[in-house]
DNA sequence: AACACAGGG
């Protein structure tokens, strides 16, 4: 290994990213070996110059270089001078604004929006003024961009220290992963741009391009681990007369030694027979998602414990399996492992077949929704989170499983955090079970505490050193920023790919835009750029594009949403650009109104998304925000999903669980009391739930859905209009969140038109409806999706749905009746689970919900927006612009009292008095939930 | 006239 400056020939880099030009940097190293004492005699100076600078700086050296050219400085320098000026002006309206706000509303309670609104103006007056306070402090250091060339790398000590072995450094290993949260800023090693030549040559060149650039300052370094191990894995080992099989499995045993976990595999296993609860800290890339089962399983976790069922013992020989009677004497038990999503579970639990060297479904099986793949004789399985919830309802003991491994539990899905109040009380009667809580590093202790604290396990990762980068002010317009950052990696840094995390759809394409535009400018003056969006509801098709490898001499920058943060990995990427940003759900339980806000991300997220760089060589990560701004701005873990979502389903699930006091539930994190509240209240009205809060046989059959509640009620309404196949096919419809319609933006106008075509009258659900029969009729055929602008994926999934449902209602014993023309039916059913969401046309000429007196509106898209029904039934409320309704249908004041008698007293709907008083057992429970929540 | 992070059953 290269271990000085001096030894250029041996680019570590380049051996790991295959995808750079050989030519080009077999030619580079030529001129090198020729240049380099003439080279090293330039760094000497430089670097001696450098020294010098470190105690006075000055300006940039390149700008005195640039003063000759009097053209560009001088529209440059006039753009500056407009710039600045058009800045003070927005900020001097903003100071104005805030001021007058903090006026008119110093006596006025404000909405949650408008707050918002206000604290989004402070947040931008704040980064305007720390921005103008750092442009004045004119003797802070200016940096270059990093070079990011081996050089740069190698000269750094702790590159070295962190490829010492692992072993030699492993019980220091926690402190490591924490120290470089911590680390304070004074300590950051000051970075001086170009110690390369070519950089060097070519710095000033692309200062003529780039019309503008970013400082940035690097703080710190993730460290890399384990890279020693990693390359033992290629060590080659002759092994002849083999059959392929056998040199396959042989092979995949050799690797899974390989992984960090491995050298623990003891120490493990003796801390788990030990005690019951584990918390198992480590990193991606440890292995121990595909590895900690197969360990269990090997250790025999799943044998049959003969001291927890007594009917076990006898008759052990008797193998005759009567009919009905159940034989559990050699049945084994499992090693259930559950996954934040669907293909994980499925990926990993192939991978493990793999290296066990079974067929998928038999000894080692997965279960997600719509598919189960897992057979009597499964011992290892993985599944979703929410998988193993429902499983609860058929075995509320868990009792046909030893070992239960809650993997990614940092993620904190809203399944994740009511598993662990179950398992945790399992845990108290079944002594034997065994529970490991495994998550990512930083808030181990967090769940130590909850589990009685369980001791910790930590294992360390498998990553390359990620150098991170902070500007030096903040950037007001981040996409902005973004896309200048972009281009100043691409000119300055080696190949590798870039990977943007943006908050959404609308921001990666105007990204996108921008990139292409001021990339064509740049025309044959830069190397190639592809630029790649990815999101999840982009057509797969355009997916799949970010995995194809960029050609020689070109580079990737992918724009993503946070798809790329947890959900999949692009291997070569590089350089990670993170705007410090992403869109978030947030839930008013007020009203029930839903929100998606642009909200900055946690520190745990920052470094989740510095990791994407470091997953194929070193890599970098530019962060568009200020050092200052992550120590002292960003939350150390995002708010808990269970805080910022509607409960109903939960909550009748948990209620069918038998689980009645669900106040004193123990929450790791309580939801809000307010949440809970309008929970009880909807089921109440909906009628899961009598007057004493107990769960009614309708209440049961409902939780048979794994739907919201109201979804479950109209599936089992529409038993009395006859018309169940029709609502099966409209809530498989809502269910897959509005993103049937396509809308590309170059055919805005078309898909438009398209979408009209389907509009029916009576409302969206109806729409729906139509669109699904439809594509039903054309034998459910692709090009039909392609040409109506419809999302064939979207489609196909509310199939699925439908497919499901339809199965379930044998449970609920409904039968299978269409009534295709009967609207009012079909509307009837929907009325029946959707009373609550009824609003009325107002004098003011808007609509109010009947239940907060909320005034909304009917959404763009609607297609009863330019009708005017008296009374409209909608599916969700939104925030976005507005308050708007999703999907809304029009019906008849008589229908409420048809449907909801227990709702609605009088005939006519005139005022709000005629919403009947919810009963006093709901004010019990909110005086009850505010005590424990005082 | 709007504006759809991600994910789960």
């Amino acid at each position: 290994m290269a271990s000085s400056p001096q030894s250029p020939s041996v680019d570590d880099r380049s051996n790991e990213s295959p995808s750079t030009d050989d030519e080009e940097s077999n030619a580079r190293r030529e001129t090198d070996i020729h240049e380099r004492d003439a080279f090293a005699k330039r760094l000497r100076k430089r670097d001696e110059e450098q020294t010098k600078k470190k105690f006075k700086p000055e300006p940039v050296s390149h700008d005195t270089e640039r003063s000759k050219l009097s053209v560009d400085e001088l529209r440059k320098k006039s753009r500056h001078v407009y710039l600045a000026a058009r800045k003070d002006k927005k900020v001097e309206e903003l100071k104005q604004e805030l001021a007058d706000e903090a006026y008119l509303f110093k006596d006025v309670k404000l909405t949650k929006r408008e707050q918002h609104n206000i604290d989004l103006k402070k947040y931008t007056l704040n980064l305007a003024l720390e921005h103008e306070r750092a442009q004045q402090m004119e003797n802070i250091d200016r940096y270059h961009m990093p070079t990011g060339t081996s050089d740069d790398t190698l000269k750094n000590d702790r590159y070295r220290e962190d490829n010492r072995h692992p072993e030699a450094k492993s019980s220091g290993q926690n402190s490591d992963q924490r120290r470089w949260e911590d680390e304070v800023i004074h300590t950051a090693l000051p970075h001086y741009g170009s110690l390369d030549k070519e950089a060097k040559n070519k710095q000033p060149k692309y200062d003529y391009i780039l019309d503008e650039e970013i400082q940035f300052v690097q703080q710190l370094t993730i460290p890399g681990v384990n890279q020693i191990l990693q390359q033992q894995k290629e060590k080659p080992k002759l092994h002849e007369h083999e059959d392929e099989n056998k040199r396959k499995h042989r092979e995949l045993q050799e690797s899974r030694k390989t992984l960090p976990i491995y050298r623990f595999r003891e120490d493990l296993i003796n801390a788990i027979r030990e005690h019951q609860v584990l918390i198992i800290e480590g990193e991606t890339g440890s292995g121990k998602t595909t590895q900690l089962t197969q360990y269990l399983y090997e250790e025999g976790f799943c044998e049959a414990d003969i001291e927890e069922g007594d009917e076990d013992e006898d008759d052990d020989d008797n193998e005759i399996n009567l009919p009905g009677v159940k034989k559990k004497t050699k049945k084994k038990m499992m090693i259930g492992c559950t996954q934040p999503r669907r293909v994980a579970a499925m990926s990993v639990a192939a991978r493990v077949a793999e290296e066990m060297n079974v067929k998928l479904g038999r000894e080692v099986g997965y279960s997600i929704r719509f598919e189960d793949c897992s057979s009597d004789r499964t011992v290892i399985k993985y599944m979703t989170d929410g998988m193993l919830l429902r499983e609860f309802l058929g075995e509320p003991d868990l009792a046909s499983y030893s070992v239960l491994i809650v993997d990614e539990a940092h993620e904190r899905t809203l399944h994740t955090d009511i598993l662990f109040g179950l398992v945790k009380d399992i845990a108290r009667f079944r002594p034997k079970l065994k529970l490991l809580i495994s998550s990512a590093t930083l808030d181990a202790d967090k769940f130590s505490q909850f589990f009685d604290d369980a001791p910790i396990f930590r294992i360390p990762g498998r990553r390359f050193p990620v150098d991170i980068y902070y500007t030096k002010a903040p950037e007001a317009d981040y996409i902005d920023a973004a896309v200048v950052t972009v281009l100043q990696i691409h000119v300055t840094q080696p190949l590798g790919d870039i990977l943007v995390f943006l908050t959404g759809q609308e921001e990666i394409e105007s990204a996108n835009e921008m990139l292409l535009e001021r990339t064509r400018r740049l025309g044959s003056k830069i190397k190639e750029l592809i630029v790649l969006p990815i999101y999840s509801t982009l057509p797969s098709d355009m997916q799949i594009k970010i995995f194809e490898p960029a050609p020689p001499g070109a580079r990737k920058v992918i724009l993503a949403t946070n798809i790329a943060e947890t959900s999949l990995t692009i291997d070569g990427i590089v350089f990670v650009i993170d705007p410090g940003f992403c869109k978030q759900k947030t839930y008013n339980a007020r009203n029930g109104m839903e929100a998606l806000t642009i909200t900055p991300i946690s520190k745990a997220s920052a470094n989740q998304r510095a990791g994407r760089a470091g997953r194929v060589a070193p890599g970098k990560c530019f962060r568009l925000y200020t050092a200052w701004a992550y120590q002292h701005e960003l939350d150390e873990n995002a708010i808990p999903e269970i805080q910022r979502t509607n409960l109903g389903n939960v909550v009748l699930l948990l209620k069918s669980l038998g689980i009645n006091d669900l106040v004193n539930f123990d929450y790791m994190d309580p939801p809000p009391m307010e949440t809970l509240r309008l929970a009880f209240e909807q089921l109440y009205a909906l009628g899961a739930l009598n007057h004493k809060v107990e769960l009614t046989k309708l209440g049961r059959r409902m939780a048979e859905f794994p739907l919201d509640p109201m979804l479950s009620k109209t599936i089992l309404a529409s038993e009395t209009y006859k018309c169940s196949s029709e609502i099966l096919t409209i809530v498989s419809m809502l269910s897959v969140n509005n993103s049937i319609f396509f809308r590309p933006k170059d055919k805005m106008l078309l898909a438009d038109t398209a979408r009209q075509a389907f509009f029916a009258p009576g409302g969206d659900h109806l729409t729906l409806l139509n669109v699904y029969n439809q594509w039903k009729d054309t034998n459910y055929s692709t090009q039909w999706c392609f040409e109506n602008f419809i999302q064939f994926r979207s489609m196909n999934r509310a199939r699925q749905v439908r497919d499901q449902l339809e199965a379930l209602m044998e449970r609920v014993e409904i039968e299978i009746q269409s009534n295709p023309a009967d609207t009012v039916g079909i509307r009837k059913s929907i009325c029946a689970g959707f009373f609550y969401h009824t609003t009325k046309f107002s004098k003011n000429g808007m609509y109010k919900t009947v239940r907060h007196q909320q005034t909304v509106l009917i959404h763009p898209n609607s297609c009863l927006f330019d009708q005017i029904p008296r009374y409209v039934i909608y599916f969700e409320l939104v925030l976005t612009t507005k308050e708007y309704m999703r999907q809304v249908i029009e019906i008849e004041n008589e229908w409420l009292r048809e449907t909801a008698p227990h709702f609605y007293k009088t005939k006519k709907l005139d005022d709000d008095e005629s919403v009947k008083k919810m009963p006093k057992v709901l004010g019990k429970i909110k005086a009850e939930l505010e005590r424990n929540y005082s």
